[in-house]
DNA sequence: TGATAATGACCGACCAGTCAGTCATATGTA
DNA sequence: TACATATGACTGACTGGTCGGTCATTATCA
């Protein structure tokens, strides 16, 4: 007979212990497939208590979604409010800072949760949407005006759709978390080549510059 | 009491019948909400009956995935055989195809069926690579070196990853079925936005041709 | 009148959510 | 300090309901 230890925590750690184990869980298995009781004995608690710091599944998985909110946002805030770095710096910083800190990590697999299961959470879709779809196409809507201004972009179009900016991080997620297995794909030189692909040579900004 | 009127059927209409009604099931719930009685109903015929003609579950959902695979492919390859198709006409007329065929009809959401729930069937995932997007990169990269030798691509890089190609496709997929209720995305502005992004403009293919 | 297809009641595994009871700790009392 | 009592976080067996899959029965066909 396993002698079970019971443990107080702090409430707030305690919550944070389990989003972490849920974060795991439907991250490895999905919404439908992940049970409560596989949170709990990955948080190392007992069923019921999860129900102690959350109403039910869904309020746990929309509140694990939400929290997770990057920061990455703040930082790209941050950079474009610097006249002084360039639209394609931003941009590739941007590129950078989501393989280090989403492609790279764990996060990933909660971006595939919100493309899988955002159709049935009208909430979380909705919070994607308005915390960091529309706030990042806002940052890329005056990037993408001041790389027009001075000539940087290769077809002025795209700033009529910011979107096409984002598209590379989709395409990644999706290839990564589905196809990688069958066929690698380098994203890297994914990301390198769409900023070429994007924004003009270096060496074409100052007109009559030779490369 | 309802008197019920029994039917037979040749095995092959019913087998598309139940497929057809599988579609509608999974496309509007997911394949975990939805239950084999909804699909037997929608099929007008009672639960046992689906079990005659697919052996689970999980089997008619990878069957339809599957089954549906589009004769899209087949219209690219065509297309792409002819030498004197341009590979900016060619891309654009997938693109098109694409938008005609599948995103604008119920198709779209087989595909984001394959999104969300490959991970959990790696049938599914690796029979889409297969079929689907291996051959579409093949064809891809065919057109690809062509435009490159032609001098047709803004950016030649793009021909070592074809891939950037279908962003457009999966970004729109994905914005249509998500994000639309809250922000519409035009997605012919999209794609000919990318096209134009890919290809020079046309005035520039001569050397020396005035805009 | 077999042979075949279809039915839907039924089974049992599974699981979200509940709640009566437990016990480590904090507080009050002598 | 030593003991009694109160608190509430924690537990896990249990419930009620759901749903994938089965199969004895019934209807239809050749």
């Amino acid at each position: 007979m396993v002698e079970k230890r019971r443990e107080k925590r702090d409430p707030q750690q305690r919550r944070a212990e389990i989003l972490n184990a849920a974060f795991a869980c439907f991250a490895e298995r999905g919404f439908a497939a992940t049970r409560m009781e596989d949170v709990a004995a990955r948080a190392g608690i007992a069923k019921g208590t999860v129900y102690l710091h959350f109403p039910d599944k869904d309020a746990l998985f929309t509140e694990l979604v939400s929290g997770v909110a990057s920061p990455i946002l703040g930082q790209m805030g941050e950079l474009v409010a610097n006249e002084s770095v360039t639209p394609r710096f931003a941009v590739s910083m941007f590129y950078s800072l989501f393989r280090r800190e989403v492609l790279e990590t764990d996060r990933r697999h909660l971006l595939r949760l919100v493309l899988a299961e955002g159709p049935m959470f009208p909430a979380v879709a909705e919070f994607y949407h308005r915390e960091i779809i529309s706030r990042g196409l806002g940052v890329l809507r005056i990037l993408l005006a001041r790389a027009v201004a001075h000539g940087e972009l290769r077809n002025p179009g795209i700033a009529e759709t910011p979107q096409i900016v984002m598209a590379p991080a989709l395409l990644s997620i999706v290839w990564t978390t589905l196809f990688e297995p069958y066929e690698h794909l380098d994203t890297q030189k994914l990301f390198d080549t769409f900023l070429d692909t994007l924004f003009v040579p270096a060496g074409d900004l100052l007109e009559g510059g030779a490369q």
